[in-house]
DNA sequence: GTCTATACGGCGATAGAC
DNA sequence: GTCTATCGCCGTATAGAC
């Protein structure tokens, strides 16, 4: 189906998710959305009822988009080695994709009692980690050290999306075209697994 | 000063940096601002203009009080092991203070064209970094291995500020109380360090 | 399904009394 | 400096014609 003439549902989610993804819930209008998506402010309530209804809608397919590979790769039955490598390429590359989908979930679900935090509570309730079980298991025969697991979890994910997050700032501070931030977030393909595997393969 | 009879205007200013980091600018109004500081909104207008002025000087003085500490110890004179463990020991500290407010600095320079941009642009025009001369100081020295410094000050700051962000994500995801997750943090007080400069005294 | 017109409320901001 | 009352605007949402 061509860009132009696809379905007027469509063309309102797709323009509602660009104008949500970089102003927030709080700073977008159903007037920027029907402007956004060629339509009108009556179009948009008669195909998705509310602006919140739209939201949340987009919202939940966001977060599924944003978590949903990396619980696929944790799951994969891949060594050790190669799944990180993995895991930190995929998740780069769909960040420069979109590098906006990060913030948009986390600044929505930053306040403890936000709505977004009971809507995603009913999703996954402990889907399993299978990536920790890798870890403790290689741990077991010896192969890497033995600590909290959570931590190298969390050390991973915060090194490959905060880079995205503070984008901005890092541009300012280092004084970087969006080009050259790209190329330092390819970088990181390889400084990041090399930084978690030497330090799990150091004896502690 | 007693928290009770402080001057009208450090009351407004209080109450809306709480708002504001709670809900960013297009969440809140100024007739939350205007309660939450048990004053009016005519009060609000007649001390600070406009929301508009109001919360670019809190944003402002936000992110000074996010970045200042770091720059402040990143030109510490201190040996770099001491140097890593004492940023990552006071960002951490201060992250557990003021949880909220490396999302409201993010979340409102999302965009790029975000007025915060233009208004932080004009503060530091590359105060130096004498973090990154002391690591390659130490790489001539073979102290440590020669690879490109940027990518540890912001795997370092990653792995610091990110979990704060994701704090409600990480604690639906490990099922964590408050207590727990400030538990997690305190521990990696000791873990990023380690993986720092176990990483860096590796032969690359 | 799509549009125009409009209802209705909440918003930021101010006028004017005290 | 502080308050009440109010203005004018813009937000979401809907009614009703086509």
């Amino acid at each position: 189906m061509s860009k132009i003439d696809q379905s007027t549902d469509l063309k309102i989610k797709e323009a509602a998710k660009r104008v949500f993804l970089e102003k927030g819930f709080g700073g977008t209008t159903t007037r920027d959305i029907a402007e956004h998506s060629d339509t009108n402010i009556a179009l948009v309530n008669y195909y998705f009822r509310s602006k919140e209804k739209l939201f949340q809608e987009i919202f939940l397919e966001s977060f599924a988009e944003t978590f949903t590979p990396i619980t696929r790769i944790l799951n994969d039955d891949l060594p050790l080695e190669a799944k990180i490598y993995k895991l930190v390429d995929n998740m780069t590359e769909l960040l420069k994709r979109d590098p906006l989908l990060p913030m948009f979930v986390f600044s929505e679900m930053r306040s403890e009692n936000s709505k977004m935090c009971d809507l995603v509570e009913g999703l996954h309730k402990q889907e399993g980690n299978a990536f920790i079980t890798q870890l403790e298991a290689e741990a077991a025969k010896g192969n890497i050290r033995k600590i909290d697991f959570d931590q190298i979890d969390i050390s991973i994910m915060s090194m490959v999306i905060f880079p995205f997050l503070s984008m901005n700032v890092i541009k300012l501070k280092k004084n970087l075209t969006t080009a050259e931030f790209y190329k330092l977030m390819d970088d990181r393909k390889k400084h990041i697994p090399e930084m978690i595997l030497t330090y799990l393969r150091h004896p502690g």
